[in-house]
RNA sequence: GCCGAAGUGGCGGAACUGGCAGACGCGCGGGUCUCAAAAACCCGUGAGGAUAAAACCUCGUGAGGGUUCAAGUCCCUCUUUCGGCACCA
């Protein structure tokens, strides 16, 4: 008899067709029951095709939305591309075509050719894209809503320059002095642009991190970069000027320590403190400093510069004179861009003061006596009991320190403060591709946002469209699009020529999907269905957009509730992050050419058995290396399965009154159980492994024609087609109406199933595994009894024969430990 | 430098809350089927020792120490790899 094996290309032409007649995974928004939203991070185009990277996360979140609409949940999973801005623009210009037709093409191919390739239960009738006129007309509304809440200015700042992108980059963009995209090295550059005052939350997005069920590398690298500390502001009188400097520091209990102050290069006090002698010299420092970026800055960290001004400040607790120098290992955007120098008790002003022979007090006394240095031979940054510091001596760091900023809050020149790492978001892009910034100059009425009624503010089609690199973007050179009238007077007024920052126009999509099709609004939260969907239920992703994506979309989150237009300031109720694919061990990446294309693993083994092999590959939390070695594991497994399910329906179809045996029901119990539990928990490899495990035991005995119904269930979310063939073919009615395995109940387990009645204990000796009994489930409580038992099994009864029993453990049901 | 995660067979990885280490899969070895091969199926597979064969014994989760009747799992020290931050006062 020839076999019929499970032919995927035929199965897939199949039921995607019918899954698409039927609008299979189009969401009902409105009459929706149990809604589940099930989100996950749109992709940007960027390449000619999706990856295998794509394919991998986006299938990882897909199992659990087939399995969340197996649990009786209205799942909403949409679909949509981040194809407006800079990644896709870069590619457009390596490439020399038009970004508008490119991602038109892109997204296309990405939708068509790849995403319903792989099976994934996407509800495309709400599909977005970022660079639709219907999308970025209200990105540009979000804009104006922050400008109109003042969380929007525009100033002039040293911002972060990509010379080879030729625009500003937020700080979240720039990774370790480059930038994000291209690993240029990011210059200063002084700017007017426009901002976001994502900082006026910082303490806010700081405390929610404890509410939200996020992975938790996520929600720690999000707590390090807003990086809150806590210690006091103190100010400093300059001798013989009226100028005060303020300083931030965390150690206020080392203050008698201070034996000079630091500016930063960028500090506005610089030049009008210096003294006539040493004007030269300060000028010439910063100039050359202010030149160079930010990772030469760091790179020379080792061998720290800076110049005295000649000036000098008058510490507030004993009226020493102690000289303000310049130096750029203090940076101008944390704290006050100042600092008071505590050489004895930190390391770096430790380096400098050893190198420009600055004086070095102890302040705090070393808690560990035994090993007493030198104050001048080595620093000592840990807490201590007060020396040198007057009548605050004795007191420990803590103490000391609160008593000493109480004090100078007596004297007014001192205070508490907390202070975050986190910068204001800086949202202008000098490029074309992306949303304009809806916002008009007049020289009478001044700055002026577009009204509303005349959003979206077009980005003109031009064929001159690439970057300029002189600080202004391409639409400066459009005249048709600068010059306009003011919508307030009617006069003549020009427009801001900048574009929105990327991670605006995909930090608020989620609001989108649900009313992509309105018109009238960007989202419709005055409707019921509006707290039905969100916050949202399930967000997947990955963590690189730890910093950027996430913080963002929370910002703008608490942002629209403060206007009163969201009713919750969380988006996203629980995020997890999925792991990424290698390839060799290395991200994969166009210049390493180690891209590795999904298509032709697709169309060789089918989208089922690539899904389940890139999530057997290990856990989903951690992604893995790509390495098609063992794919001939997963295709075997699907045909063993798809075998031994015709088996056993085909000969029910003789007999419907085969006796199972019980042994493979209670298998199936327990695998049911596993894979359920697994997929709550994202532990796909595992869900797979028990499903693999089961059919080594289904292959012994048959299996009644509801439990294979079972089997295939709890195969569907992992292999859609083949589960879906099976279940047309043998379960449903043929011409009836058409239901789909994808919508059938998960199955429930027999909780009776999953009890054994007999357990295998194993008996240790002294910790060794000597031995094994077999005990009745409903005697593993009776103690004596299994003891009994296990004293006399054999392999056991040679050990305590000629020895002494010291001691007998017995844990319930799991193990047996005699020490003799 | 700081923070985080991890180190388990030839390989990817299992192991709930401290209780039989190596599930499942790949690879490899042997076999069945075949003229032969492929496919499929069956048996074996951590290392070492012992035996005619078994039973059996010793070692074994990056290294070293510790806690415990019992440690991959907990504690301390070290080390390597990966990820994040990085002169943040």
């Amino acid at each position: 008899m020839i076999e019929k094996t499970f032919d995927h290309k035929e199965a897939f032409k199949k039921w995607s067709k019918v899954w698409d007649e039927t609008s299979l995974y189009k969401c009902d928004i409105e009459s929706a029951k149990k809604p589940f939203y099930n989100l996950w991070m749109f992709p940007y185009p960027s390449g000619a095709r999706m990856h295998v990277g794509h394919a991998y996360a986006s299938t990882g979140s897909d199992i659990i939305g087939r399995y969340k609409r197996m649990q009786g949940f209205d799942v909403f999973q949409p679909m949509g591309f981040d194809a407006f801005g800079i990644h896709g623009e870069n590619y457009a210009i390596k490439i020399g075509q038009h970004p508008l037709k490119l991602m038109e093409d892109l997204c296309n191919r990405f939708r068509d050719e790849q995403f319903k390739a792989i099976g994934h239960g996407y509800d495309w009738s709400r599909e977005i894209r970022t660079y639709w006129p219907s999308y970025y007309k209200w990105t540009q509304w979000l804009f104006i809503k922050l400008y109109e809440a003042g969380l929007a200015e525009r100033k002039e700042a040293q911002v972060n320059w990509c010379p080879s992108c030729k625009t500003v980059l937020a700080d979240e963009q720039v990774i370790a002095g480059e930038c994000e995209r291209c690993h240029s090295v990011v210059k200063k550059k002084l700017l007017k642009q426009w901002f976001f005052k994502i900082t006026k939350y910082s303490q806010k997005l700081l405390d929610n991190l404890d509410k939200i069920d996020w992975s938790p590398k996520v929600i720690e690298a999000q707590r390090n970069w807003i990086g809150r500390s806590e210690g006091a502001l103190i100010k400093f009188e300059i001798f013989n000027f009226k100028f005060e400097i303020e300083v931030f520091t965390t150690r206020p209990d080392t203050l008698f320590g201070a034996t000079y102050i630091v500016l930063s290069p960028e500090h506005p006090l610089v030049f009008q403190i210096t003294t006539v002698g040493q004007q030269e010299k300060v000028q010439k420092y910063t100039s050359d400093s202010l030149a160079k970026s930010e990772i030469e800055r760091t790179l020379t960290e080792k061998e720290k510069t800076g110049v005295f001004t000649g000036a000098y400040a008058i510490s507030p607790v004993n009226g020493k004179q102690i000289p303000i120098w310049v130096a750029d290992y203090v940076l101008s955007g944390y704290g006050t861009g100042a600092i008071m120098a505590v050489p004895a008790h930190d390391a770096r002003d430790f380096a400098f003061a050893r190198k420009y022979n600055l004086p070095i007090i102890e302040a705090i006394a070393r808690i560990n006596e035994s090993n007493k240095t030198n104050v001048t031979d080595e620093v000592y940054e840990g807490d201590g009991v007060l020396v040198n510091s007057g009548k605050f001596d004795g007191m420990t760091s803590k103490e000391g320190g609160e008593a000493i900023v109480k004090k100078l809050e007596g004297l007014e020149c001192g205070k508490f403060a907390v202070n975050y790492k986190l910068r204001d978001w800086l949202i202008s892009r000098q490029r074309y591709w992306s949303a304009p910034i809806p916002i008009i100059y007049c020289k009478k009425c001044g700055t002026v946002p577009v009204p509303e009624e005349s959003l979206p503010v077009e980005l003109p089609y031009v064929e001159d469209w690439k970057p300029k690199g002189d600080g202004r973007g391409p639409l400066a050179n459009v005249y048709d699009f600068v010059n306009t009238v003011c919508p307030k007077c009617g006069g003549s007024a020009e427009r801001e020529t900048d574009t929105l920052d990327n991670f605006l126009d995909s930090g608020w999509y989620f609001f989108r999907y649900p009313y992509s099709q309105r018109e009238a609004v960007p989202f419709d939260y005055q409707e019921e269905s509006f707290k039905k969907w969100f916050p949202v239920h399930l967000y997947i992703g990955g963590a690189e957009h730890s910093v950027l994506h996430l913080m963002y979309t929370r910002f703008l989150t608490m942002a629209l509730h403060d206007m009163g237009i969201v009713p919750f300031d969380e988006p996203f109720i629980k995020f997890f992050a999925h792991g990424h694919v290698t390839k060799n061990g290395k991200k994969m990446s166009k210049s390493l050419g180690n891209i590795v294309n999904p298509d032709e693993y697709i169309d060789k083994i089918g989208a089922d058995a690539f899904r389940i092999y890139l999530m057997f590959m290990g856990p989903y939390s951690q992604g893995g290396d790509f390495n098609d070695r063992g794919i001939s594991g997963v295709t075997r497994f699907l045909e063993r399965f798809y075998r031994l399910a015709l088996r056993d329906l085909k000969s029910l179809k003789l007999s419907k009154s085969l006796k199972t045996k019980n042994e493979v029901e209670k298998a199936l119990a327990k695998t049911i159980s596993k894979v359920t539990a697994d997929i709550e928990e994202f532990r796909y490899n595992t869900a797979i492994s028990a499903m693999m495990t089961f059919v080594n035991v289904w292959e012994k005995e048959t299996l009644l024609k509801e439990r294979v119904g079972d089997v295939v269930k709890i195969l569907a979310p992992f292999a859609p087609f083949m589960a879906e063939e099976l279940w047309q073919e043998y379960f449903v009615d043929k011409g009836g109406e058409f239901k789909s395995v994808h919508k059938e109940l998960w199955p429930i387990v027999d909780k009776n199933l999953l009890v054994e009645d007999i357990v295998t204990i194993p008996i240790t000796v002294n910790g060794k595994l000597r031995g094994k009994i077999t005990v009745p489930s409903d005697q593993l409580d009776d103690a004596t009894a299994v003891l009994k038992m296990a004293k006399s099994e054999e392999q056991i009864l040679k050990y305590l024969l000629t020895n002494i029993i010291k001691k007998e453990i017995y844990i319930k049901g799991k193990i047996i430990n005699f020490v003799i």
